[in-house]
DNA sequence: GTCTATAGCCAGATAGAC
DNA sequence: GTCTATCTGGCTATAGAC
């Protein structure tokens, strides 16, 4: 009698709440976020994953497609929430209010995000034309429309849709971006600058909302 | 006759603008600055110097040395940046105008510079104590009372130093950093971004100011 | 100080047994 | 599908002639 057995329910098991497949590309979600194509090791990869570097070649053939696929992985997750800003109907100070809040709250389960993202777009901008052709790809066209409106109306002072909506990106993923410059300038700790970003959830869309409304 | 008196003349002619050192410093700079510490490669950097690849070894021992002098220049030449904001002595309106006017025209000869800075730290964020034993490292506190003599002197509504800080650094800085993103979102080439990097030289203090003056 | 040649290492990728 | 063993190439760093 073969092992093939054994392996067949050792492979059920597994399933229950994850396949190798999945094993791997979680490991590699966090080696990649945290080091950068780069600086980023298949051997340590693997040994996150619990199992023998040929295996990630088995799946994904390759450290480069391996990448790409912790990538477009980690910008699907991230667009839905800049989608939100810029397609929902409600009014600009709700969408403001609501993005600032989620936002930061987000961002502290997924810390490495935004700076793994910017960082390799930099290192490669063409790779975005490639994430451009999906559907779904966060578009600034209705927001400027939506801002004009609300200008017209009476509702916001003067500005271009394209300056508060990067205004709005800025003020929220800098911090994060920039922890430990921050800290440094600050002098502050792990817990203080927590809670400094705690008290942005309000701060910042107090301070948008401050500065755009008639 | 050996080419001793050659080389010596040669040497002469190029210490009139720069020797072999500073020439490398300035390649390696370039190199670092674009792909960072994993992605450089000392080849390159040779190349770009002129240079044979054994000269970069004689002159700064191993790439990790190279690239701390790269490194600490870089942020020698931020520092007095930022430093201007938290130290001078006119008014927080005033400086708030006149660095986001100077600093957009300053990142603008400095591409990848504020990228460069973040990502290494990032990587290695134990290195910023080193830094910070420096005299001249950024420091929040005068700038944090200054903004409570204004708060109580009833020119700005309230506001942490901590987070004004943040909030000019991050409308500054961020565009910069996120290029990329804001140029695939807003659709627009090289040329419209530079435009609206212009717009923001007054667009980003006038922001700023209407938030927090009262 | 500058070059050529090469040592020595390490990482990504593959072959092949099970 | 998973493992061990190994190939191959590329990179940092050094030795040594000039």
């Amino acid at each position: 009698m073969s092992t093939k057995w054994l392996n067949y329910i050792v492979n059920y098991m597994k399933n229950k709440d994850e396949n190798t497949e999945t094993v791997i590309l979680n490991a590699a979600k966090n080696v990649f976020q945290e080091k950068g194509m780069d600086g980023a090791r298949m051997q340590e990869i693997a040994n996150k994953a619990g199992i023998n570097k040929s295996m990630l070649h088995y799946y994904y053939r390759s450290k480069q497609l391996l990448f790409e696929a912790v990538f477009k992985n980690a910008f699907a997750l991230l667009a839905p929430e800049l989608n939100k800003v810029l397609n929902d109907d409600s009014s600009i100070e709700t969408k403001v209010r609501s993005f600032t809040s989620n936002y930061i709250s987000f961002i502290i389960k997924h810390p490495y995000l935004p700076n793994f993202i910017i960082h390799e777009l930099n290192r490669n901008p063409e790779f975005i034309l490639k994430l451009k052709e999906n559907k779904g790809f966060p578009n600034i066209l209705k927001f400027n429309k939506q801002v004009d409106d609300e200008i017209q109306k009476g509702i916001l002072k003067p500005i271009k849709g394209e300056h508060l909506f990067i205004n709005i990106l800025a003020l929220n993923i800098f911090p994060f971006i920039a922890t430990p410059l921050i800290k440094a300038f600050a002098n502050i700790d792990n817990k203080e600058f927590t809670e400094l970003m705690n008290e942005r959830k309000t701060e910042v869309s107090d301070f948008i909302i401050n500065s755009i409304k008639v």
